[in-house]
DNA sequence: CAGCATCCTGCGTGATACTG
DNA sequence: CAGTATCACGCAGGATGCTG
């Protein structure tokens, strides 16, 4: 078993390791544009899912504490009653925002239904 | 469940689902230099593995036939025994280089463990 | 050489309920 | 509001052995 992240023999290995994890990458795109609060987050991600698939709090905190954890995002607590918790992305998260960039504009161009039909051929 | 991809409505879902598994993007990475045979990607794996962890015939067969499926690579058998398999990339394939070379980049650059140490003040 | 068949295991993810 | 606790399950992915 490949427990230990080899970063560096292979950095493809290690960003799948980051981002491994259904939301991860669209919780750093979300939060491109500012911190976002917790529901928020989660409200976002809602939208995008397919409309029914409910993310239960227990993964999105695992996701949000996974990316803590990589460096990408920055947990600010606001103390006490009612709780407020703002999610923003560090610097390496930033400079990580054109690579999602790059993801999503490939896959805008190359992952809509007609192009994967009409890719029997090559 | 979630268990169409709604391409359409998040492009990096769909992205996940299909470099979803260790070895995909390396695979892609791989044959970015040209057609290789089955043992060849094999080979090329085990090197930057780790060294030890062996990759298992089951679970190259799965991938390369989960690319296939997703059109970027190609599938060119030549007949007969001894079997030769080539496997190459397919134009949306050689699309995809450039994203896995902006995350290759990203990574080698923010994915290195002083990085990772250094990021804590921000 | 390039796979396929079978078995097995850990982990990611979802459901549900509870708390400061 | 922003989580944590517990339970359950499917599936990726490894081990091993066989084949055309």
């Amino acid at each position: 078993m490949a427990k230990a992240i080899p970063a560096r023999a292979c950095p493809v290995a290690a960003f799948q390791k980051m981002i491994s994890g259904k939301y991860k990458l669209r919780i750093v795109w979300d939060l491109k544009d500012g911190p976002r609060r917790y529901g928020e987050i989660r409200s976002g991600l809602l939208r995008g899912a397919g409309g029914s698939a409910e993310i239960t709090p227990r993964v999105l905190s695992r996701e949000l504490k996974a990316l803590t954890e990589s460096g990408l995002i920055d947990r600010k607590d606001f103390g006490e009653v009612p709780p407020k918790v703002e999610y923003r992305l560090t610097r390496k998260g930033k400079s990580f925002v054109p690579v999602v960039a790059a993801i999503r504009e490939w896959g805008e161009r190359n992952l809509n239904e007609a192009a994967a039909l009409a890719d029997a051929a090559e």
